[in-house]
DNA sequence: AAGGGAAAGATTGTATACAATTTCCAACCC
DNA sequence: GGGTTGGAAATTGTATACAATCTTTCCCTT
């Protein structure tokens, strides 16, 4: 299994700190105080404390010596830039493939993620529940090309990119079919570049998928 | 001034530990003990801690719940890897800037720090005392291009990927008067894309700039 | 009434006490 | 002897008490 066995308060308040962020419960700006937030959840101010540093170190929150953490803001460009940031590092991660040609392991997981792909576009139209099979699809396919890096910074900053609330749990909303199609286009033309060694190749058409989906965030969000 | 005025202990110690540590005081593997840090350190274990948190965030340490943190590690790969993460990421802020232009300001602030590089190759070999001056004038040429993208998770991943023990004092150490003269080229060279408005050139070559250091340390590092 | 400033309240920073877990070691069984 | 079990010691996790700092309020001065 892919668990985490042993864990923590501290851990556990972390991520569902994190989740609540992320989905946006928040309003930028806000303080979060610690003994509001302990009561709240159910913990002493311990935990609570350093959940706050850690993700004060991811960028969702902002932190003034003696004045606390408060909620980040992020503006359209903050987003715009994140996702620039991260398709050179997606690219890196895709041209470092190609180079080194795919592993049969790698092959396999990202035909089975192509296969999902293709599944869920027959249907001609997307209903409501398939939109969590194709984020889970999606992310597969991105985190499978990541991890066969082996390059652990890598893997680290670009996970860490997609700290960014709201965006990378509904973004898919935005979708028409002609969107899903054009994505499943990407990712097939990225494998393909990456089973045939074609870093540039490869590299640019991964640069290209994210941001496109960073265009179509420009076009339709709101803030 | 540029000074941080307001500080805690619980900074004071993250940021004096994460200097012990890039200065490779403890070997890798050690455990950390917070008693142990806490009384060499003439303070508590709770900023302790929290220092070890952040360290352990910014890949310094590594953390196992319940086994506390021990000292990460980095193996030639591991090195390699993040000059290459590092690579594409200023390689990215040398276009963005290429793309937009260079303000007046940049531009000032580069014009200084190649005079310094010059001034500094005059002498025809490099003495002791220089090296600092150099690996200062390297610092300023990198940040600046870095701030002016005005992007902030570029800023902080490339800040972040130079979290590497030994390797980010000490590397000028292998550098001939060949390797110098080449670096300053290179500086230059980057320099004349971003002003002439030539992102793929300026990109490419701070990527070769950077990938070049990545080269020297690996002829000469022994670990 | 505007501004300044001191005291009270609220909030964060640090130390310490206690709880939970791991580590170590020795006795024991097979 | 190899391995296991039990428990004591050590170490980390959490709660809480206290200290330092910031914020607010209200009174005083001009």
């Amino acid at each position: 299994m892919t668990g985490a066995l042993k864990s923590t308060r501290s851990l556990n308040v972390t991520e569902a700190l994190r989740e609540r962020l992320l989905q946006g419960e928040f309003d930028p700006g806000t303080r979060l105080q610690e003994t509001w937030l302990a009561e709240r959840m159910q913990v002493s101010r311990t935990p609570i404390r350093e959940a706050l540093r850690v993700l004060a170190k991811d960028g969702l929150l902002e932190y003034a010596p003696n004045r606390g953490y408060s909620v980040r803001h992020f503006s359209l460009d903050d987003i715009v830039s994140a996702f620039r940031v991260r398709s050179v590092l997606e690219g890196l991660g895709c041209r470092l493939i190609a180079e080194r040609g795919m592993s049969s392991g790698l092959s396999e997981s990202l035909h089975a993620t192509l296969q999902t792909g293709e599944n869920l576009l027959q249907s001609g139209q997307l209903q409501r529940g398939e939109f969590d099979e194709w984020r889970e699809m999606n992310k597969a396919f991105h985190l499978a090309i990541l991890l066969e890096t082996h390059n652990d910074l890598l893997v680290r900053f670009a996970k860490q990119s997609r700290n960014i609330p709201i965006v990378f749990n509904g973004s898919f909303r935005w979708y028409s079919l002609r969107e899903f199609q054009r994505a499943h286009d990407h990712h097939q033309v990225i494998f393909d570049a990456m089973a045939n060694q074609q870093p540039e190749r490869a590299d640019f058409m991964m640069q290209e998928h994210i941001m496109h989906a960073a265009l179509i965030l420009k076009k339709n969000y709101n803030d």
